[in-house]
DNA sequence: CCTCTCAGGTTGACACTGTCAACCATAGAC
DNA sequence: GTCTATGGTTGACAGTGTCAACCTGAGAGG
């Protein structure tokens, strides 16, 4: 084994840095192929260390999966965060929040499909970005609804709805469930759109 | 092994009834447990059948799986469609349907993940059932319209952002990440209400 | 009535997976 | 200068999807 002398130079070549290296391969794997495609030997394999490494890291297959979800949800949570924080009106940046939570989903359709699934084993991380994001969400429903732009009413409900049609819409648009009779298709995005168009009428 | 001369006996007795067994078992599988749990050689174990005899009646798993989606979807669209007839005006069909989809959602979960999910391998008995329903949808649609209950323009259009929002909140609402913030929290149906009233109010 | 076909079933094998157990090496605290 | 915990290793095991080869009896065709 010709590898066994590298493998021990990278481990201390890199320290803490396998942990980074795995999930990175796992994400890259969950990309091309889904979640079927993770198989936890072969991010060992991929990441250059032995089939059971892993396991030093995660506790189990589930543990690697929701670190890979965590951290995707973090830095699209942040993203956006930063996203909207360019934007002038409360109405621009609503837009812009759910254009990019949508334009992630269509990006990467299978890691969407796991940082929303059912989380059997929960993780804290995954809960509190989850609500972080929640809760920036419906800052931006309560500063349109004073712009006048939003209709009146509980801030939370209404947030709700405005996320169900961007995670609605997304999802099925990721899933190819959308605009399957080819005609009058329209983008995620431009249903938002005109959700908030007729919100504002409704104000 | 005692049970082969059973297997024997069942053989004939039964005629083409194991396809449907193994529909219906791979399904019992999939509502406690997830896709995960279902696995050809379970399946076919309780079905009384040996661990290679699903390959008789599928060309492999994702078939099978195809096949469970496609009879569940067939079904609760039936279901839905009958359900919307009783209905006097579109309005309240719209609603219904809607409320029906949802439950669906809430009630297996699991199956409605596998329906709305990824489909590599494309089974036409899925993508006829589904473009059914949406032609279904659409036509609700129109009567409402029609009605002055719905604002004017694309009914294709509308029809996605209605189906965008109670698919968005039953999914997000199955996998539990709708009312993650206690308080506001609203159900699935009450979100396509409420969107259906703003709706009717900028008509 | 005999034969032949073939759908539906069987056993056996293979590579691959998640996970457990036991062992190993070294960086760093004491 | 020894000890220990961390991150690594190999080996094993049961379970999985899938392929190949074989079997069996119901029923069509003569």
């Amino acid at each position: 084994m010709v590898e066994r002398s590298e493998a021990v130079v990278r481990h201390y070549d890199r320290g803490m840095g396998t942990r980074d290296d795995l999930i990175e391969v796992a994400t890259g794997l969950l990309d091309r192929g889904g979640v079927a495609a993770v198989t936890l030997r072969e991010v060992g394999r991929l990441a250059g260390v032995s089939h059971n490494a892993p396991y030093k890291h995660f506790a189990d297959k589930q543990a690697l999966l929701a670190a890979v979800a965590a951290r995707d949800l973090a830095r699209h949570g942040a993203a956006i965060e930063q996203a909207v924080r360019r934007k002038r009106s409360a109405r621009a940046a609503l837009s812009e929040a759910m254009g990019r939570y949508i334009a992630w989903a269509l990006e990467y359709p299978e890691r969407f499909r796991l940082v929303f699934g059912r989380w059997t084993v929960e993780s804290p991380e995954l809960t509190a970005a989850a609500e972080s994001a929640q809760a920036g969400l419906i800052g931006l429903v309560e500063a349109a609804q004073t712009d006048g732009v939003l209709p009146a009413g509980d801030p939370v409900r209404l947030a709700s709805l405005v996320r169900s049609v961007a995670h609605g819409a997304a999802d099925l648009a990721a899933t190819g469930h959308l605009s399957e009779s080819g005609k009058g298709h329209a983008s995620p995005q431009q249903l938002v759109d005109d959700l908030l168009v007729y919100l504002q009428a409704a104000s």
